[in-house]
DNA sequence: TAGGCCATCTGGTCCT
DNA sequence: AGGACCAGATGGCCTA
């Protein structure tokens, strides 16, 4: 299957390099020299020069366009759509350094399509869990003070404003293990103080392999038994921030603006 | 060897 | 007109 982990295949070969193997099949994927040739040749054919009003599309090129110019068009589009490619391979890599699953070379990188079901269930399990969190947090506050949604260590996460009580943070990560836990209809004694190292990846969002403890990206390093792993602390840093639209998250937003 | 996954090329369509 | 986006086709690589 995909052996990108390490393997000889990059996502995104080399532009450059790409073109420079136009005239010289190398050992890449496509027979470049030969598609092209191939391609160039039935596209000079078909629509590429030609002045018939009949062929609709970009060449409809004034007459007399020189082979040549024709290559060197097709190298352009082909060049840019390697790059475009490129572009959301790399998007697609970034989706998978915040998916919940196991990183490392020794671990085959998920496929694409698997990334992006991967990715949409985590995002309802997130949108669940934080569902779950605020509702437990109005039972226990009774109309939601939301200051006492915030750890201790907010000071240093840029939580200044937000005084703590003196309880907040053990009920915080209280709430949060409950909200990582399967959500449940459970009061709030039910999901007392979990501890923190326990908090694992939903293994339904991932059949194989098995999943080791949430890896949410390089800007998530504190995750595994730090400080502060509540959903507000884990804000992702801008460099790994993905536009993130899902309900939960808005909300959660919103209340956060609600609360200065 | 079949099937899955991927990169690339290509032509068409839509938008600016 | 040029670029972005898309889907189909093609062929290579890898695994079961």
């Amino acid at each position: 299957m995909n052996s990108d982990s390490g393997s000889s295949r990059s996502s995104s070969p080399d532009v450059d390099d790409m073109y420079a193997r136009k005239s010289s099949s190398s050992s890449g994927q496509t027979d470049f020299a030969k598609m092209s040739s191939e391609h160039l040749s039935r596209g000079a054919g078909a629509g590429l020069g030609r002045t018939s009003p009949d062929v609709g599309g970009k060449y409809k090129l004034k007459k007399q366009v020189t082979e040549e110019e024709i290559q060197q068009l097709r190298l352009k589009i082909n060049g840019r759509e390697r790059k475009r490619m490129h572009d959301l391979n790399l998007a697609m890599d970034g989706l998978r350094e915040v998916m919940p699953y196991a990183h490392g070379p020794s671990v085959r990188k998920l496929s694409k399509i698997a990334t992006l079901l991967l990715a949409r269930n985590y995002i309802l399990m997130l949108t669940s869990s934080l569902d779950e969190m605020k509702r437990l947090v109005g039972e226990i506050y009774g109309g939601g003070h939301h200051a006492a949604f915030h750890c201790g260590a907010a000071a240093s996460h840029g939580h200044a404003a937000h005084a703590p009580l003196p309880a907040a943070p053990a009920v915080h990560h209280a709430l949060l293990g409950g909200a990582l836990a399967p959500p449940t209809a459970s009061s709030a004694l039910s999901v007392a103080l979990p501890a923190l190292g326990s908090i694992r990846a939903p293994q339904s969002l991932m059949k194989t392999p098995p999943t080791p403890p949430l890896q949410i990206g390089t800007g998530f390093q504190h995750w595994a038994g730090l400080p502060c792993p509540c959903a507000i602390c884990q804000v992702p840093p801008p460099a790994a921030h993905v536009p993130i639209t899902s309900t939960g998250l808005t909300r959660l937003s919103a209340d956060k603006e609600a609360m200065k």
